[in-house]
DNA sequence: GTATAACATCGAACCGGTTCGAATTGAACT
DNA sequence: AGTTCAATTCGAACCGGTTCGATGTTATAC
């Protein structure tokens, strides 16, 4: 005598009502008399009654899940970033009554066979894409007519909603501390420039520097790079303090990897940091916590991304329609050692 | 003219076989011939027909997915042990064709209105419960059939699969690798020792002590405190070296958490470290790295245990018997200047 | 040549919900 | 009293698979 699970039937029968009834009761639907209402309750409450995920899943054609696609390098990669967008995601998910299904895809799309199985499957409601990607894979959610939500990645060309950090006020952040500081001869590190987030912080920096009265040398504006990571802010750096022409006395790399790889170029060239140069980075990756000095940068709060972009999805899921929005998340100065800051400092700008 | 994706009676009209044999090909059933395999396969790939998940599910009683409970203090922690465990079973459920759902669940078990919903919708195949919590939640999830697989944490009194450290095996690398610095004067740091892992740790080191003929003295023995975070490795330490009958030259604390506690008191009592008392920890957390001097700890590979207890988890829902196994996951020392070793060197111990 | 077994395929019930048009009821309006 | 209409409730089809007993076919044994 195994005590099968009730199911909506059992609730009918004990109720005197029929099955349809009930259901509308379970989806808070209108049309239900209190009196039935609190009847149907009642029975649900006193059988333990709960329906089976699976079961209105294939009826309503819906699946109570959201899809998290990274890039194969972002889900491995040791600096928890996405990670922790990730984690924002799913506990503001699990807010909404969704469940999360975690997903990586190689970075080219080359194989049409490693489709998340998920798509496949019709086993999520919406779609969130974490870093940059190959736009094919927006496409192919967007051609299976799922909400998809963007996360630190745009592309103008697709009608998506994407979750932002603001990278220009960061920038300006950065720009407004190291002028605060006296600098007047900044200068800026940068790769990948085609990268969204990137040419937003390069702008950025750019108009804030205008904003100062400061001149943007060329010879001091290393923007080359292919990539992000230490090697190329240490390739760069040496670009930059290889110029003849005289010496910046502060630095504003594009992302904190890419500091972290100006800083072991200013070692060995023997230029003291911040005594020689101020430097500042962005993202506030773990890493710039340990380099000496530690690493003043633009703090980005990375589960707020997630969570953030885990709203505007289940938004998206709710209206049944496919509007594009763009949001953006602020980010905070963070003051350490490398800019010349005797203590850590926050300073918050807009909520 | 919506192109409706197709199902498998679309695949059987293609065919001109029946829903049923489909069924069989799809699931990778014997008796279907060779002929009729092909022909099958074919027609799905033109078609491009995939099974829905929630349709399967329905029918054959399956979700596809596996539940991953945390308590909700272990999820909120900053220090990622957790997450890299959580991380770790990911990645190989993917393997395995399941997707894991994660949620946390309140420390005591209070009430009975959080039970996971994945529980209540039947949602999952089988558990995943990693960290100590309370046996209510066990039991919670074997009333229900549903195969369980603990990760570092043991319940004797309850007949489940687990996934432990291999505490006692770290201990006596800690001891050993004391001992082989010609430490004979070793003291303990420990505490919630009602914690199976703790109490194992505590087991491997008084092995340790026994087998280098070296004398556990109680008084170098702390293992009072309530629970195993920094201020209680500070406590305990405190203790320890308030003690007037001479002091020990080396501390084994029973994880890093402690070890660093136990840094602070030593640094406010002007004790030197390793120089005056070398310090081992365990579990090798990001925090130890970031300490002077650095820790010298056991590594815990926190993305292995995760993927070991999928592994088990989806060989028992493959068995659908309950048999219960138990799997240690080997550890290894990491020499850092905590303990006077002058250069980082990794010495594994067992595969 | 027939009984038997093994194999391949089929038909239909079933899993447990949702949804929508139809039926019922009672109040409001002519 | 007859008609209209809104509020409830119901019945049945449907979502898209799995599963199992039944059926037809062919090979094997006697």
């Amino acid at each position: 005598m195994a005590t099968r699970r009730p199911t909506i039937r059992d609730v009918a029968k004990k109720t005197g009502l029929s099955v349809s009834t009930i259901s509308l009761v379970l989806n808070e639907q209108e049309n239900v008399s209190d009196e039935t209402r609190r009847r149907v309750k009642k029975a649900i409450s006193e059988l333990k009654y709960h329906p089976r995920r699976s079961a209105r899943g294939l009826a309503s054609q819906t699946s109570g899940n959201i899809g998290f696609i990274l890039t194969e390098d972002h889900f491995l990669q040791a600096e928890p970033f996405y990670t922790k967008v990730f984690l924002g995601t799913e506990f503001e998910a699990r807010r909404h009554q969704y469940y999360v299904l975690l997903t990586t895809v190689d970075k080219g799309r080359k194989s049409n066979r490693d489709i998340p199985r998920f798509l496949l499957e019709h086993n999520v409601d919406g779609i969130i894409i974490a870093g940059r990607i190959s736009p094919g894979w927006i496409d192919e959610c967007l051609s299976r007519d799922l909400p998809v939500v963007l996360i630190d990645f745009e592309e103008p060309s697709r009608r998506v909603s994407t979750v932002m950090i603001d990278n220009r006020a960061g920038a300006l952040l950065a720009v407004d501390h190291l002028a605060s500081l006296g600098h007047a001869r900044i200068g800026l590190i940068a790769g990948d420039i085609g990268h969204p987030s990137i040419a937003e912080r390069i702008a950025g920096f750019a108009a804030g520097l205008k904003a100062h009265g400061i001149e943007m040398r060329p010879e001091w504006t290393i923007t080359d790079q292919p990539e992000t990571g230490i090697e190329n802010g240490a390739t760069a750096a040496r670009k930059l303090f290889s110029s003849v022409n005289g010496r910046p006395t502060a630095i504003f790399a594009a992302n904190d990897a890419m500091a972290i790889g100006c800083l072991q170029t200013l070692k060995e060239l023997k230029i003291a940091v911040p005594r020689d140069v101020a430097l500042v980075g962005f993202d506030d990756i773990e890493a710039g916590l340990h380099v000496e000095p530690r690493l003043t940068t633009i703090h980005v709060h990375k589960e707020e991304l997630g969570a953030i972009a885990a709203r505007r999805l289940v938004e998206l899921i709710a209206a049944g329609s496919p509007s594009v929005t763009r949001t953006t998340a602020a980010v905070d100065l963070v003051v350490r050692e490398s800019s010349g800051g005797p203590i850590t400092v926050t300073v918050s700008k807009r909520a």
